[in-house]
DNA sequence: TTCGTTTGTTTGAGTTGTCAAGATGGTAAA
DNA sequence: TTTACCATCTTGACAACTCAAACAAACGAA
């Protein structure tokens, strides 16, 4: 059984490398992690030996097949958690994250089941973020960040779950996964777009909160 | 912010010295928590200089105020969270300490109170043992061990949390808190109570089991 | 190529919580 | 009172995780 502070390093390391097969560095989990650059280094070697990742000194790493595994663990925890932090004890969208990062350590394989069949196997989190199943697959999404699109009329599919401020801010103006935008005058050099809402009313994010949010196409 | 290992110390000398003004010892909390004497004087040592315990090496120890509310806190969350876990998540009340040992850790003060909110303050866990309130006080009970009294009506307030087995089989019965028995043949001598329950059926207990359940005289 | 910056690694040390094993104190039986 | 035993305490050690700071490699600009 990894502990939880191998279990954060995993989830960070998946994170950062993308569920695809890219790969990340020291640095950029130390950040991540809030942890030196010197602890990140100690504990890959022990991951490495593991047989978690794969570590190659000063060139990178990534994660191996048991070490993937594991993470998506985490993260199929993280997510049930916070969906029923808000659809059973009716905590708000932007306050979840922080409660789910503790408990996705503490809860049982069963409570965890329990979780799951109360909610009906769902298959996206909060945010928007996909479920991974019991085998850890995931539905992907081509969802593209609304910092990076053309004008033009999109559906809100996810919004980053790691900055509450955002998340809170969003909630008060009654915003929704799944709610229809458009997307009028992308204007990047100033930085802030503006986007019409389906259901009436403007809306300005600026660049920084615009990459958060991840949208889809509507033909 | 006591840790979790000192709130588990807390809480196992609270359990020991009982809600009054008891003692203990360094060898019962070594037993309780299986470690070695020495490890729990090492932690006394500390326990003390933090002003939780009141601790006199070789003479024995008890819970300071500070210490005592602390535990209180503690056994606060620990009966909170198993009565969500039956109540609402439909655990049964033979396996949810366990479970509850470990998130009492884990849960923010904020999901605690939702919680308490959703069970709407509740006073007792699912085994009948009171929650004490926010403030730490509860409302005292007057029962007594069933192995203790003598032939005659009661009622079925209390059963220890401890033995999961036992609760298990209580619950296979169909056996509730609160229900009330007929106790015919205290024979102490062969170490075995027979219960008549007022739906009718009769129910033989051991001494060791009958340790464990707690009543009280109905008039 | 070479030098300076950035990034990563090593080393030594601290914290928390644990054990094993030997030393010591308290007390009940002789 | 004395002794033996058991509970308790002390010491030294270890495992997991972390940091600070010295050191080393890699990279990119000149």
């Amino acid at each position: 059984m990894p502990s939880s502070t191998v279990e954060n390093y995993l989830k960070a390391i998946l994170h950062l490398q993308g569920e695809g097969k890219g790969t990340t560095t020291v640095g950029e989990i130390a950040r991540e992690l809030e942890v030196t650059p010197g602890t990140v280094t100690t504990m890959m070697r022990q991951l490495s030996e593991r047989g978690l990742v794969d570590y190659e000194p000063r060139r990178g790493l990534s994660l191996k097949p048991r070490g993937m595994t594991e993470a998506m663990k985490v993260v199929r925890r993280h997510r049930l958690i916070e969906l029923f932090l808000v659809k059973v004890m009716g905590l708000d969208w932007s306050e979840v994250h922080e409660e789910a990062e503790i408990l996705e350590h503490a809860i049982s394989d069963r409570l965890l089941d329990r979780i799951d069949e109360m909610l009906g196997q769902p298959t996206h989190d909060p945010h928007g973020d996909p479920i991974p199943d019991r085998l850890g697959m995931v539905a992907k999404d081509r969802a593209v960040p609304l910092l990076e699109v053309d004008a033009g009329r999109y559906r809100v599919v996810r919004v980053s779950d790691g900055d509450s401020a955002l998340l809170g801010w969003l909630n008060e103006k009654g915003f929704r996964i799944g709610e229809e935008i458009e997307l009028s005058h992308p204007d990047r050099v100033a930085g802030v777009l503006e986007l019409s809402r389906s259901g009436g009313g403007r809306l300005q994010l600026g660049a920084e909160a615009a990459g958060q949010v991840f949208v889809e196409a509507v033909s």
